[in-house]
DNA sequence: CCCGAATTTGAAAGCGCTTTGGGCTTGGGT
DNA sequence: ACCCAAGCCCAAAGCGCTTTCAAATTCGGG
């Protein structure tokens, strides 16, 4: 059923049909009463495609992907963040268009989102220390949202980030108020801002007690368990263990505690953990006393308020960019505890 | 740069530009060439709706998401899914678009995909073992892959799926093989078709030895870290406690070794475990030993397959619906052992 | 050289919708 | 009784593309 038979049936223009539908005030109310039954009845819906082309909106917003080839690692943040932003997306009748691009092919792909015109907006997701795709898109002229930030950029753009770096400035200043002193640090990628970020605040702490990192037990890398496990593993069995460890994912976190189970060990005892904690629905960190101590902040929640930034960019294009910083509060859970003696 | 600009630019008229593009063979090789260079250099991409109006094509998929309102779950197979799909759409041309649904207004969505004329084909996902979705796309007449299968469905319909009962089966029987008789197995939510036929391959290799589950070890819930820990932790703690698990997601596995170690016992010694394995990127069982002895089954290449089905549903639609079982092989990690006497 | 077939190109209709610019009725004011 | 505004409604153009049908050009053979 599309306009032309629903007005034909209805004896009444595909104009008039159309405004009752769209709320438009030139159209009687008795009309527009019966068009709106009808279309109810007959199980109308306008198509996307025409009315695209007629508005030039498309009611679409893009999220691209990045895949790398190498690992074939999908962030396992990824399903939290897209299931909140779909849900808002969907309560405001936007469809949400995914692709999944190989990490070079990026600036290709949003120039032919543009060309194409399949969307009205974009969501940049893992943002790295200096990322290209910011000054792109900005080029592109289309409304675009970055969930983290790119510390090197300069020019303006709208963003949604968590406090990384005080989050972690207080994780470890809970660590080292636990008397510990070797902190190992395991964290994410380094070419993500998110851990540059992070590390800067890991590093701030320290300093403010005069302390340094050692870089011995730094880690950088993809939040894998593999990567909790092994480093950990490696650390506790090398020369001044760490008493205590800062990881930057629940994932990395459950490997570190598999290493330090598999030593006849004892998390919140006899080694400390705080882990960030993203809050992902399958792996919740919860209870009156979560199991984890951690600087918790949902990603399902960013997805939301990334997405309601993106439609409201798109509906009032302004000036001035919004952005917006949420803080990661520490919970506290089982895994921390005095440094021993 | 539109199609007319390009024409009026190249003084040609639409249709030959159009044409030229799209490698009909009414035009010369010289003009061919000319146009496809005017157009690569002005960076020229037709307009998605545009085309989709004029061909009756959209050159999308659709992949309808079920949220559950009640704990805000998603899948954490969604995000390695999707990432398969998504690649092997790409490579096709295809969009993905996304529609995140709470659970009961499924067929709405449905309806509406139908009626909107958004996409050209349908994923469905997580089936229960009688699924309505499955009729009424059916009935909608678009074409569909079902990831899995809905067991009380008589209709015909395409479907990729993994063997869950044989891969349950055996793993069961290895169990049983090294002399574990009181087995605990924590399924996932058994209205789904999954857990229904891994919970028959659990029982089917009890009873070719004459034994019988026993319902007091036998769980079914979302397949959380928590739920594993919580479980095993009771069934430990109760009378004639599990000497093995067999366990539905590794997510799950991890809380049930959390509960294992808790108790000073090691896995693969005093408690075996067999769980499936996704093979989720972020959660790697690997290694030339992997941690967990388990049934594998990828299920990024399992979105891979059914996009591809999808696609070729899509360009050459056929009366025999293409079905696919992949077999999910038990490989042997270090979480399994005799039987402690 | 001329003619019909083959080769190339174009004009225009149409995909399903919105929206501009009128047109036709009413009804109230004078 | 007449006029004008308000209230409703419609025809048609246009969004950017494909595709049908027809026209223009080229070319080989008689």
């Amino acid at each position: 059923m599309n306009l032309k038979e629903l007005a034909a049936h209805l004896g009444l223009s595909q104009t008039t049909v159309s405004r009752a539908l769209n709320g438009y005030p030139e159209v009687s109310e008795a009309t527009r009463l019966r068009v709106s039954h009808a279309a109810e009845q007959h199980n109308y819906r306008p198509n996307t495609r025409a009315k695209g082309l007629a508005t030039g909106r498309t009611m679409a917003v893009g999220h691209v992907i990045p895949t790398s080839t190498r690992h074939e690692m999908v962030n396992p943040i990824f399903g939290d963040f897209i299931s909140g932003a779909g849900e808002t997306y969907a309560r405001h009748g936007f469809d949400m268009v995914l692709s999944m691009v190989e990490d070079g092919h990026q600036p290709r792909v949003y120039r032919e989102l543009k060309a194409k015109g399949t969307v009205d907006g974009l969501i940049v997701q893992g943002p790295g220390v200096s990322d290209p795709r910011i000054g792109l898109l900005r080029d592109l002229d289309i409304p675009f949202v970055v969930h983290g930030r790119a510390s090197e950029e300069t020019r303006e753009y709208a963003w949604l980030d968590v406090n990384n770096t005080s989050a972690f400035a207080s994780a470890t200043a809970l660590l080292l108020d636990l008397g510990h002193r070797r902190i190992a640090f395991l964290n994410g990628l380094e070419a993500m801002d998110f851990a540059r970020r992070r590390r800067a605040g890991f590093e701030m702490a320290l300093a403010q007690r005069g302390l340094g990192p050692n870089p011995r037990h730094m880690r950088s890398a993809e939040m894998t368990e593999g990567y909790g496990y092994a480093s950990a593993r490696e650390m506790l069995l090398g020369a001044d263990p760490p008493t205590a460890f800062l990881v930057s994912s629940l994932i990395t976190a459950l490997g570190v505690r598999r290493a330090v189970e598999e030593f006849g060990m004892t998390l919140g005892r006899d080694v400390s953990l705080i882990t960030h904690d993203d809050d992902l629905s399958y792996l919740r960190n919860a209870g009156e006393v979560p199991y984890f101590t951690a600087t918790r902040s949902s990603v399902r929640e960013a997805g939301m308020l990334c997405a309601q930034m993106l439609l409201d960019l798109i509906h009032a294009p302004r000036e001035a960019l919004p952005t917006r910083l949420l803080e990661a509060p520490l919970v506290l859970g089982r895994s921390t505890g005095p440094c021993p003696t």
